[in-house]
DNA sequence: AACCTTAGTTTACAACTGTAATCGTTTTTT
DNA sequence: AAAAAACGATTACAGTTGTAAACTAAGGTT
């Protein structure tokens, strides 16, 4: 496992790199374009989200002639689910199923995704168990208050 | 609905919240406690994040005596859920069901919860589409490459 | 060659965050 | 009562983020 250091990506940030990720190789054009008409930014706006995500390492810049193509240096699943760690990491483990049952609740779904997550469900299932340790310090949830 | 400003809390802010959400009613001193265990902030790191939360409105400050108790004006449910709805907001609709799924395979439950999870999904399964629409603006994602 | 456009870099600047010391009051101890 | 402890409020200060103008150099245009 790399070092992934605890550099985050801002919401702004993503925008930029969602449309790397969409171009696969994207010209600081392609960028500003887009974001110009989703976000009504200035082109120097876009400039500096992509000179912050450079820096931070989540995009790359291959020079091309004078300028660059930038391409995304992580998936945007991993980049998700990333994100998604870090907000579970801010509540009590015992809460995740609940969390995920309320997203669930109130995402929409294909007959295919609700597919891939009957699989997922049913695999865990299997290795299930009767309650889950919370991860808490005593005071920041209920469940240490009963120990 | 509550006018529901954009106003964001930081997972620091969240630690302090835990601690309100855990005893109902706490003083500054209940708080600054626990965190100083946890996080070790000194005891005016948390005062200034007590004192954010309440200029935020997601802390309430019943003047007790010289002092205050403080509650939490709003859930821990639905904090999470709004956390969690900010999320979803920087990804395509069609790659929700995807996420989820990654979230479930990351997560550990109880078979309570998989029970649960299981219920939501059956009754998502009545209202599943053939095809999730894409939000995104072009550019931004690959569905709306092929439109 | 002179000029405009484009791309990247530098600079700006206010708001928000993390992290805390200090100050002014009250309360509590001694 | 005098001193010490506790609490909220004020101030501090660097780093991050959002938002962008200005600057510079290269490239294309007239």
């Amino acid at each position: 496992m790399a070092i992934q250091e605890k550099v985050e990506m801002t919401a702004s940030e993503r925008e930029i790199m969602r449309v790397v990720w969409t171009l696969g190789n994207a010209t600081s054009k392609d960028i500003v374009d887009v974001l110009e008409r989703k976000k009504d930014w200035k082109p120097a706006t876009a400039k500096t989200f992509i000179g912050r995500l450079v820096k931070k390492g989540f995009l790359l810049a291959e020079p091309q002639g004078n300028k660059y193509i930038y391409s995304a240096a992580i998936s945007e699943e991993d980049s998700v689910k990333t994100a998604a760690e870090r907000l579970f990491e801010q509540i009590c483990h015992k809460q995740a199923g609940n969390t995920i049952a309320d997203m669930l609740a109130g995402a929409a779904l294909s007959h295919k995704d609700v597919e891939l997550i009957q699989a997922v469900l049913d695999d865990k299932k299997k290795h299930a168990v009767d309650e889950v340790a919370c991860n808490c310090v005593p005071g920041q949830c209920r469940c240490s208050t009963h120990s």
